[in-house]
DNA sequence: AGCACCGCAGCAAGCGCTTTCTATCCGGAA
DNA sequence: TTCCGGATAGAAAGCGCTTGCTGCGGTGCT
């Protein structure tokens, strides 16, 4: 029924392991051997078995990506970036190499299963993307996968994601959350603001604590005391930052500025400021973070920090394919840029 | 050195084949003999091999994804909807299904080379969403591969995609974007609308002309003569809705109206509008396509086709999973529904 | 008491490919 | 002319798993 590879060989008037060595070009076939049987695939029509060549080569070509959550951009575009870096050449059989998205919608359980599934596909590579939860045996239990994925060859790229264990042998390349969310804080004290809101994200999670702490280290370097009714925890959307915004207003009227865990969260938090009455910034100055394409279109423009997510996507994609020296020690942070546009702006007097 | 069925077998005490079985469940094992073979399996700590699997079993647990642009929350949410109902119980082991998401980025030759990937993986469904390319050499080709696939056993549903031919035995659902289009140019006109600009998708894809066609359709209803030189063509991002609008403004500078391809595209519509000094609806209307998520924190919110994204992935993975019927004929229309907001108004008198 | 059967476990034959080792053919060196 | 080595091609042994078929006790029936 279906084309094998012993037929393209029968058609070709050769042995399966010569076409085999073909199909793979790492073993030398005399020129017109090759043609003929490069013809022979092309008249049959052969599509190589992936199992059977990943089971008797003991490598597949598939590589995990795992990601939060697909439907948010921040996750498309290094998705995006990754996938670009890992289909090119560098490898077997025209070099083609699968990208498995897995989303994990933030579930420590999915996360771990996906790593089973990859782990049982012997993936060439996996790809962890963004924040990593920070629950001790989950953590562990993560180190524990990765590594075994890389005692069984799987290269393991963390990308915005904090370092793992160092016996993992997984090379991270993580975001500078941290000093983006302070300098961020810092831009708004700078203008003048002393009453500040804070929208984080999810508990438990790296890059809500980072973000997190900049914006607090910022604060305290000014003098500013932190008062802990001035920030309200909740989910990466929309909705959580327009909810968030009506409680910080209703605890604290007169907040002057409202930095949020990401742009996605600003956008909710602009909404639920424009609801209100306020005006942005004349009243109520907001800032977002990652700086994904709609922020740009916000009105006004939305202040955020630029993470440079397609660059990491696309170096981590060329780690994982060993297409790239990884940094040294394993680890390297990406830092994130300022940019200031119409959202932000001096408190009202 | 990796733990085979056979070291599992050999520490439960029975033969590879209970083993296989008890992982597969379906076929009758003792309980007490699939305990036992259970904690081996824990002791072990054994991890199924997919690719033997796969081989032995001429199956996999992949299911493969194309989608245009991965970046793109729209594809990101059909993908996340798809990857949902995919990953729950009604298979083999466990249940548990790897959705592999593949980025064409709109190319042909990248569609097909993903067919062939996912062909050579012996993916137990494939699913495509987003709008087709229409060129006649490139359509029977994917034709072709989809006919491959079926043959193969693997399922192929259409999200979002005009139907393939009917000998493909591919399952469609489809977008109704030649009424969604439709309706909202009538809701324009309606308004008193007259002079509407049109901001295109890229060509030779169905998703552009059948969107195009409901416009021209609600045009020609009102006796409104279409002027080609107010129907631009360009990509579906933002980038080239501002540029659009800057050439449909040169062109004809007392439009009142926009349309645009898709939100991404009326986003960028807004912004040239702004930087022009034109103001939203006051001087020109705009009208998106799709409802994204971010559509409804465009200031003004944007009026819009909503399409039920979420819903229509789940469908398709469920379809895909033999977990829900398909449509009669194989081919289901799924219909937008107009979102009026803010963007849109009468025009100055 | 004898027989058919049912429930459960094992045997063994592959699934389609890769790869090591061996065989063959050839040209040129001796 | 004989012999050796390089360049190619083939034979065959798996890779780790699934599954059709066989085998073996024990229950229920007559």
């Amino acid at each position: 029924m279906t084309v094998t590879l012993a037929d393209v060989a029968a058609r070709a008037q050769v042995s399966p392991a010569t076409v085999s060595r073909v199909l793979n070009g790492n073993y030398p076939v005399a020129a017109s051997t090759r043609e003929r049987v490069l013809r022979a695939v092309d008249e049959l029509d052969y599509v190589l078995n992936g199992p059977a060549s990943a089971l008797a080569a003991a490598t597949s070509d598939l590589v995990g990506i795992l990601v939060n959550d697909i439907a948010d951009p921040f996750f498309g575009i290094m998705a995006g970036a990754i996938q670009s870096e890992i289909g090119g050449p560098g490898g077997r059989a025209g070099g083609e190499r699968l990208a498995v998205v897995c989303n994990t919608g933030g579930s420590p359980e999915r996360e771990l299963t996906y790593l089973t599934l990859l782990q049982r596909q012997r993936a060439a590579a996996v790809i962890l993307t963004g924040g990593a939860i920070e629950n001790e045996a989950h953590v562990s239990a993560v180190a524990a996968k990765l590594r075994k994925l890389a005692d069984a060859g799987t290269r393991v790229v963390l990308c915005g994601r904090p370092p793992a264990p160092a016996d993992t042998d997984a090379v991270a390349l993580t975001f500078d959350n941290r000093g983006g969310g302070r300098r961020l804080t810092e831009h708004l004290i700078g203008l003048g603001h002393r009453r500040l809101g804070y929208i984080a994200g999810p508990e438990e999670r790296t890059t809500t604590r980072h973000r997190l702490e900049g914006h607090r280290a910022a604060l305290a370097a000014h003098g500013i005391e932190d008062d802990p009714r001035r920030t309200v925890h909740g989910r990466y959307d929309r909705r959580s930052g327009y909810e968030a915004t009506l409680e910080l207003l209703r605890r604290e009227p007169d907040l002057t500025a409202i930095v949020a865990a990401n742009d996605t969260v600003a956008l909710g938090a602009c909404a639920a400021l424009r609801d209100s009455g306020l005006r942005i910034p004349g009243d109520v100055s907001v800032a977002g973070f990652d700086d994904l394409p709609f922020s740009i279109d916000a009105v006004p423009a939305l202040t955020t920090v630029r993470l440079p997510l397609a660059e990491a996507g696309a170096r981590a994609g060329r780690i994982a394919m060993s297409r790239e020296e990884p940094p040294p020690g394993g680890i390297a942070t990406v830092g994130g840029e300022l940019m200031v546009r119409g959202s932000t702006g001096a408190p009202r007097p």
